[in-house]
DNA sequence: AGTAAGCATTATAATATTTTTATATTAAGC
DNA sequence: GCTTAATATAAAAATATTATAATGCTTACT
């Protein structure tokens, strides 16, 4: 990789870097959800909602498609999915993460 | 994944999430180095490197091994080295990087 | 037209990260 | 013991992120 390309991976990096972002990520890799769903299954406020899922749709981690009034949000690429099995595993292994 | 686990996880993408410190990860995928070597490699200075250094040891994906006046740095956790193959792809399939 | 639901945007204060500069430590060689 | 090479730490300045609160925009419904 080139210096731009790692600046260009760590954006998407740190897109995902972030709890809440990182819950949205996982619930919706169950389907796809309303802004409100993730909020309130999250527990965050919608204003914060909002500003988290404008960061994971610049990265085209999430894709937005819009019906009435409402937004439905889902995963544009479900490769992501990986990083969640590795962290576990990280965690446990070499962080002794607690269940 | 719990809240706490989502937390943790977290700051383990945030260590990586960094140009620089993507970069060592990258250059340990292909064995160990000094550190010297490192911050020519990536051209930064010695006190960034021996900073990021320290996150990167911090969330466990790097270790350091002391041999005299030197430190022989190592990836912990070969594991990671997928995101780099999740990100290549993402970055052209995606956000259409061009080489 | 008025109202309410769903979501976005803006401004802002608090906090965290990044980078640089300067200084300290430690071990090797002479 | 002095010097040098390799690395760490501390402090400070610049910048970025986060979270909250307030407001605005659409759409649907009556």
């Amino acid at each position: 990789m080139v210096k731009e390309e790692r600046e260009a991976a760590a954006e998407v990096l740190k897109a995902l870097a972030h709890p809440v972002r990182l819950g949205v990520v996982e619930i919706l890799a169950g389907g796809e959800r309303t802004v409100t769903q993730l909020y309130e299954e999250l527990g965050c406020s919608q204003s914060m909602m909002s500003q988290q899922l404008k960061i994971l749709c610049q990265q085209k981690l999430v894709e937005i498609r819009k019906d009435g009034t409402q937004k439905y949000c889902s995963l544009c690429n479900r490769d992501f999915l990986k990083v969640f099995t590795c962290m576990h595993k990280h965690l446990r292994q070499f962080l002794n993460f607690q269940d």
